[in-house]
RNA sequence: GCAGUUGUGGUAUAGUCUGGUUAUUACUUGGGCCUUCCAAGCCUACAACCCGGGUUCGAAUCCCGGCAACUGCACCA
């Protein structure tokens, strides 16, 4: 684990480039190199894999400016902001709720900022710093804000995460998965965050590539077929308790970790494991890598668990770069009440629930004398109150009472109460939404940082053959009539065969291999003078060095099975 | 956002304090020679004073502003 060395070598060879940098750059911004991107990719198509065909999501692709409405269901509108505060002596700028709350010691986070503003003024708050006066407070809202269309009247914001996409969407996709829970479906694509200061390169970004997914579940059934199979896979774990009691990690299994409920469901413990699935097959190893629990102070108001999968850097400590969240009914809850569309899925019983129940009806031929217009509003409130509400008060005093804008004292002889047999075939349910959600740039740093590795001989990239961004070097051992041809037609053919090649003849073998490997191409084939003679080439590997001499017509299915 | 430090070819650097010739050196890279398996050697070429303004006869060098990087503080839903 070396960072800066790492760095210095990814800038060299075309992986991470500051952004904008003929006109200085702009901090919280970065460039993906032709092997950079090429890296990453291969890691976002490692993901799909695993994600669509593995697990049977599907992908969704949604706009990256969303109007205003959305984020204001989300909350983040309102609540992906912080208050802020200036001294107006020393320049220094605060988080105003965190000033208030230190001076008065109560919580003001649900207020208005110009009840802060009051706040400051009547305790006297001044600048903890220097005791100069503060500014007045403003809000720092951390989405990108845009205008949708000519007038400007429209206002929108680059989406800060790609999971609203997925949520807005949900009755389209309930429609498409024919109603039947769970379900998944998955996004990757930019998010957008202006950090106020962002300072740890690709690790906080003002742009960044997220992957999610959403496992839409049923509430009451948050088990997954494949837990069996999964259940003795242990796992490190850093749970609220280790982390408040400064324990070891636990090292357990799944089916522990469901037992004592350190993880809160099977559906939950099998994304953890999902996860650290994928990260190890793109070369992270599993000792750099632990599940952190969030703090109960620290999880979102509405999460039921989430935990934090994060990598070890020697720059950076301990980096987060996968959130994987058990977020119940919050998201699809809260679009339902401001879009006032119904979110959920209705859940057959496995036989229909007979219930015997009482109902009340108002007698019509009476209300309409008496109650006159007001009659259709009393109907209602007769219908929407509890019957057995209605039932106690008759008992009790004779009549009940309706208390709208007039008060309405309704007798016995109003009402008829009938005993009726109801069959309620199912019932509407919320799903409950797990989400893993990647943070692909940090995982592609992860990614550089763990396969950089350093020996006597030479630095160099030891990626992963699934995601190595270039995964053939053909080199004419001297670059000469014979050899060279041949050389060529082999990387034109290879290349047709869906390969990326490198071709390099220039300088020493030597040379061309140490180059190769920096880049971590995993195999080089070298064609020879023996190879006019034979048609064999030798195929040496990066990590060994070893080479083996292989018959060109078999080099296809050798490489096929080498990278599948 | 505040403070400090820094900014010279692709990379690493000399020169800046004390303003003055064609901006130093090494590696890398391109072309050529040589070369039958791990960065060898020879020839040759390309290539830089972060951006803007000021002072001065003259600025990489001094001053101001901006941008960026690093460190500390603050921030990270």
């Amino acid at each position: 684990m070396n960072h800066d060395k790492m760095s210095n070598i990814s800038a060299k060879r075309g992986f991470l480039w500051p952004s904008f940098e003929i006109y200085s750059g702009v901090s919280g911004f970065t460039d993906y190199g032709p092997l950079g991107a090429s890296l990453k990719n291969n890691i976002m198509q490692k993901w799909r894999k695993q994600y669509v065909s593995g697990e049977g999501f599907y992908e969704i692709e949604g706009p990256t400016v969303m109007p205003k409405e959305v984020l204001k269901a989300s909350g983040h509108v309102d609540n992906f902001t912080d208050p802020m505060c200036k001294c107006e002596e020393c320049g220094e700028v605060f988080r105003a709720d965190h000033i208030i709350e230190e001076v008065i010691g109560e919580d003001v986070e649900s207020l208005e900022n110009e009840e802060l503003d009051q706040i400051v003024i009547d305790n006297n708050i001044t600048c903890p710093e220097c005791g100069g006066k503060l500014s007045n407070i403003w809000n720092y809202n951390l989405m990108f804000k845009t205008e949708i269309g000519a007038k400007g009247d429209k206002v929108g914001y680059m989406r800060p995460e790609t999971a609203q996409g997925i949520f807005i969407l949900f009755k389209r996709l309930e429609r498409f998965f024919r109603g039947k829970l769970p379900f998944g479906a998955v996004q990757l694509g930019k998010a957008y965050r202006n950090e106020i200061s962002p300072r740890q390169g690709v690790i906080r970004l003002r742009e960044f590539t997220q992957a999610e997914a959403e496992i839409f579940l049923n509430p009451k059934d948050k088990t997954h077929p494949k837990f069996s199979q999964i259940e003795d896979v242990v796992l490190r774990l850093n749970s609220q308790e280790v982390q408040e009691k400064n324990l070891e990690p636990l090292e357990i299994t799944a089916r522990e970790a469901l037992d004592k409920g350190i993880v809160a469901n099977e559906m939950l413990i099998y994304q953890l494991y999902l996860a650290r699935k994928f990260l190890t097959e793109i070369g992270i190893p599993e000792d750099v890598l632990r599940f952190r629990q969030h703090l109960a102070g620290e999880m979102a108001h509405y999460a039921l668990d989430c935990w934090d999968v994060e990598v070890l850097t020697d720059k950076y400590g301990w980096v987060e770069i996968i959130g994987i969240a058990d977020r119940g009914d919050y998201d699809l809850t809260s679009h339902s009440k401001y879009s006032n569309d119904e979110l959920n899925v209705f859940m057959e019983y496995d036989e229909p629930k007979k219930v015997q129940k009482t109902v009340v009806k108002p007698n019509l031929s009476k209300f309409g004398p008496i109650f006159k217009g007001d009659s259709p509003k009393v109907k209602q409130a007769i219908e929407d109150a509890d019957v057995e509400e209605i039932k106690a008060a008759i008992e009790k005093d004779g009549k009940y009472v309706v208390e709208l804008d007039k008060t309405y004292e309704i007798t016995e002889d109003l009402l008829l109460f009938e005993d009726v047999e109801e069959e309620i075939t199912g019932e509407k349910v919320v799903p409950h939404v797990i989400e893993p959600s990647f943070g692909i740039d940090r995982i592609t740093y992860s990614v550089l940082l763990h396969s950089f590795t350093e020996t006597e001989e030479k630095d160099y990239f030891k990626f992963d053959k699934s995601v190595a961004p270039v995964q053939l070097g053909i080199f004419p051992l001297v670059n000469k009539e014979g050899p060279r041809e041949i050389a060529q037609d082999l990387t034109e053919q290879l290349r047709m065969a869906g390969f990326t090649v490198e071709y390099d003849a220039t300088g020493t073998i030597g040379k061309r291999y140490a180059r190769a490997d920096e880049i971590g191409i995993p195999l080089a084939i070298t064609v020879d003078f023996d190879t006019l003679e034979d048609n064999q080439v030798t195929v040496r590997d990066r990590d060994t060095e070893e080479q083996e001499r292989i018959a060109i017509p078999e080099l296809p299915d050798y490489l096929e099975k080498y990278y599948k």
